[in-house]
DNA sequence: GCCGTTTTCGGCCCGACTGTTTTCAGTCG
């Protein structure tokens, strides 16, 4: 039986809780399977290691059920609870929820009136105008449908890279482990940490190939075997991801590390440079080659540096950048940016505590802090006027005000918390309470929570005027973007960004996984005007801290710099650079 | 289905927004 991860395991109670809830199941129920879910996915431990133990209930939102229900998962891939939801329902109607504007509801009904039971049939019912004739349906809903159908499918196929990385980097541990094996390290997009993956690429470098292709065929998580020859084995793991293993000789690591790691544009414009000097690079190696062409010297390639180097770059440029979108230019002219990397990150700018609508406390969320070696973070839950997660009123941030003076008060080598909150921008743009509540906190963020149907220009103008106000210190998730589900609003971020460098403004680049907000495109924007960038996991449990490698890799793919990231500054600066304080 | 300074039952996730509904259903966070 191959070994199931906590992303499958994750996925499996999800699917389940989906299943349940389009049946009409408790609701309560239904949110313990996400619950577990989500807990599942950011837990460290595999839990595979933990049932053997028989401490699966350690794990919040995992009971005695769950646990019995995760035990029969990794014995035989499923568990009864699941085969009966799936009888009285097809999966394919979970794939249906996930489309935005689809909820268990409207799944269930479209299967029942019409038989549709994937996004595809749910598309032709839309263009036959089935989906119109149905009651309740009328003109708006089904063109809001549609969006989301569009936009679901434009990401399918996909994984977040929150979801794929772990995974590479276990493979790719577990096959460094055999004796075959010199090197193995993620290729491709993963390397290039995009947001979303179509699949893993991962490199070994090996005196003894077919020892490697044979371990890769014995991986745990490998479910099918799709194809296996002498130099690249594929296979599809229990997460439904596909993984293409390469194995080179040592001298060819570098070269086929960098071939594969791309980007398609990147390589090509490499290509074009090595043929100019009278050379060639390819997956093998950088080659001295005469006027016809042919190789004459193979130069080198054992490493990565080595074939930029022979190349003529004094540089080699970060993976996060390679698009062909001026990295090349600015690596040969040696004039490559230094990037924000994970270890300038002295502390995080978002975080929720059980006080609104998370599930870890302050204190949980100090200790994860101080594991990740921060110097201060922040508490920002939500303000008074999201009540649908009942956003904190002036008597109780006053306590949680109080709370945080005695945590800091008695800190010792601790990391300091700094008095946050996650303002609401209105309809018309202004934020919660009066100003002096407002002046009280030692920074606001705004963001968003509402009005996604709006035109580009109102929400523009909404955020324009959110910055009109000189507690509004960051904005947050400005976007609203959730990939593979939701659209960016279509801002119009120069005006955005010019207003928020002429206002000192600090945009937020959201590290949760599935926002990566501002993205890469708008990060760089931003540093042209200027502006600067707060990373913000926005964690609702003190694991998804974590998620801070996601912002950075963001962060670098978007070309910030340290000294334009909060982040990277010591808490005096970090003061100094807040809106309030610098007027 | 989980959880416990209300501890083995009974609470947990509720209000804004949208569209089509003339009094509310469904989705979303």
């Amino acid at each position: 039986m191959p070994e199931l991860d906590n992303a499958a395991i994750a996925r499996e109670l999800e699917v389940m809780g989906d299943l349940l809830e389009i049946a009409g199941a408790d609701r309560f129920r239904v949110l313990s399977y996400r619950k577990a879910a989500n807990s599942i996915r950011a837990w460290p431990e595999q839990l595979s290691a933990m049932a053997e133990q028989d401490r699966l209930t350690e794990v919040p939102g995992v009971g005695k059920r769950l646990a019995a229900s995760i035990t029969e998962m990794l014995h035989h891939g499923t568990f009864p609870e699941l085969e009966a939801a799936k009888a009285e329902y097809p999966a394919g109607l979970v794939e249906l929820t996930q489309v935005a504007g689809v909820g268990p509801t409207r799944a269930r009904q479209f299967y029942d009136k019409l038989g549709v039971d994937s996004v595809d049939a749910l598309l032709h019912a839309i263009d036959s105008g089935e989906l119109g004739r149905i009651g309740g349906m009328g003109e708006k809903t089904v063109a809001s449908i549609r969006r989301g159908v569009e936009s679901f499918l434009a990401h399918r196929g996909r994984m977040l890279l929150r979801d794929a990385l772990p995974l590479a980097e276990r493979l790719a541990a577990e096959l460094l482990e055999h004796p075959a094996v010199l090197s193995a390290t993620p290729a491709g997009s993963l390397r290039r940490m995009q947001e979303t993956v179509g699949d893993i690429d991962i490199i070994t470098a090996s005196e003894d190939g077919p020892a490697v292709m044979d371990a890769v065929r014995e991986l745990p998580a490998v479910a099918r075997v799709l194809g296996s020859g002498e130099t690249k084995t594929s296979v599809l793991t229990t997460s439904g991801l596909q993984v293409d293993v390469r194995v080179v000789a040592p001298e060819q690591a570098g070269a086929a590390l960098q071939y594969f790691t791309g980007s398609k544009e990147h390589n090509i414009a490499l290509r074009q440079i090595a043929k100019r000097a009278g050379m060639k690079v390819n997956e093998y190696g950088v080659f001295r080659v005469d006027a016809q062409g042919t190789e004459v010297e193979r130069l080198g390639g054992t490493t990565e540096d080595e074939v930029y180097e022979l190349l003529g770059f004094p540089q080699t440029p970060p993976p996060e950048i390679r698009h062909d979108t001026g990295e090349i230019e600015a690596a040969l002219a040696g004039t490559l940016p230094r990037l924000v990397e994970p270890g300038d990150i002295r502390g995080d700018f978002h975080a929720h505590t059980t006080s609104t609508d998370a599930h870890s406390t302050l204190e949980e969320n100090r200790a994860m802090a101080a594991e990740l070696g921060y110097e201060y973070l922040v508490v920002t839950d939500h303000a008074e006027n999201l009540r649908m997660v009942r956003g904190m009123t002036v008597p109780q941030l006053e306590e949680q005000w109080a709370e945080v003076d005695a945590l800091n008060a008695a800190r010792g080598e601790l990391p300091y918390i700094l008095k946050g909150v996650e303002l609401n921008i209105g309809a018309d743009g202004t934020v919660d309470y009066a100003p002096d509540v407002l002046a009280r906190f030692d920074f606001c963020i705004a963001s968003l929570h509402s009005g996604w149907g709006e035109d580009g220009e109102a929400v523009t103008g909404r955020l324009l005027r959110a910055m009109e106000s000189l507690y509004v210190d960051i904005i947050g998730h400005p976007t609203g973007r959730i990939i593979g589900r939701r659209d960016p609003i279509a801002l119009d971020m120069d005006s955005v960004l010019a207003r928020a460098a002429e206002t000192g403004t600090i945009m937020e680049l959201n590290a949760y996984p599935d926002r990566l907000d501002l993205s890469d495109a708008h990060l760089r924007l931003a540093m042209q005007h200027g502006v600067r960038i707060a990373i913000g996991t926005d964690a609702h449990r003190a694991e998804h801290m974590r998620y801070m490698r996601y912002g950075v890799a963001t962060a670098r793919r978007g070309w910030v710099t340290p000294d334009l990231c909060l982040n990277a500054q010591p808490l005096d600066t970090v003061r100094s650079w807040l809106r309030r304080n610098s007027a």
